[in-house]
DNA sequence: GTTGCTAGATACAACTTGTATATAGATAGA
DNA sequence: TCTATCTATATACAAGTTGTATCTAGCAAC
């Protein structure tokens, strides 16, 4: 099954949750592309499959980057109406461990790959109990 | 980064575990075509990626597959020297489930072109901070 | 009779993720 | 003015998943 969420409605399909650790490089490729801050980072990860994800994680996963140096913030009071946004730009060492997420997810991939293909061909051939 | 491994040598790239219950529909696969035993099983394992995994878990897997409907397991004493081998084959709540899961990865197929197009595309572009 | 391979099982620790909830600034409207 | 609403961030806790360690036991060969 895929894999369940708890407390939503049983069984209901979800890719959130279902790589391990996802939201981290999403949030780096996003943070590559231009510095910005958690709230408008949010409505940002529908397109990547994080689009049932609640900000607390969002905000959460952001401060433990910058705990492990791979991106830094700072306040920005000025330029908006409403509360003050902490701005998240990415470091070098972001830069790298980016690089190294698409490596092992291009190898997810073609695991992912192998499993589909060898599905396909199975039951294309018919041998085996349900068919 | 590529999720952490415990124990194993800090950062080492693994597959096993980064997509979560992904054991379950490969050995829903492997049992789709044709009946076997756990043993055996874990070492078909390794072309899905998955062939770090201990052989306590896929033990525990099968048990919870098995509780869940998706196969049933009877005692093989007759066929081997050695001691009996539970053997397990599919349901039809397991043959479906296959299905399910197969729809869902094929989702996150989709999902994961997504990220490295974007990467790709957005590296080409050279815009940003590090290139 | 003990070493080693086959075979299965489970408790526990470690980790990850989701939910709930809290705070607070700004703004529009009653 | 007070209050509802949107923006914005943050964290504690619960729940779920995965990995490690360890156990049992049959059989075979030496």
């Amino acid at each position: 099954m895929p894999p369940r969420r708890r407390r939503r409605g049983r069984r209901e399909q979800y890719t959130g949750g279902a790589i391990r650790g996802f939201p981290e490089p999403v949030l780096l490729l996003l943070l590559h592309q231009r510095a910005n801050h958690g709230y408008e980072l949010v409505s940002a990860l529908e397109p990547f499959g994080l689009g049932d994800m609640a900000s607390g994680p969002v905000y959460r996963t952001l401060r433990e980057m910058e705990a492990a140096g791979l991106v830094q913030s700072k306040w920005d009071t000025a330029s908006s109406g409403g509360p003050a946004r902490r701005v998240y730009h990415l470091t070098r060492a972001g830069h790298q461990r980016l690089g190294d997420w698409v490596a092992f997810l291009r190898q997810m991939d073609s695991v992912l790959h192998h499993f589909l293909d060898t599905y396909d061909r199975h039951m294309q051939e018919g041998t085996g109990e349900y068919h």
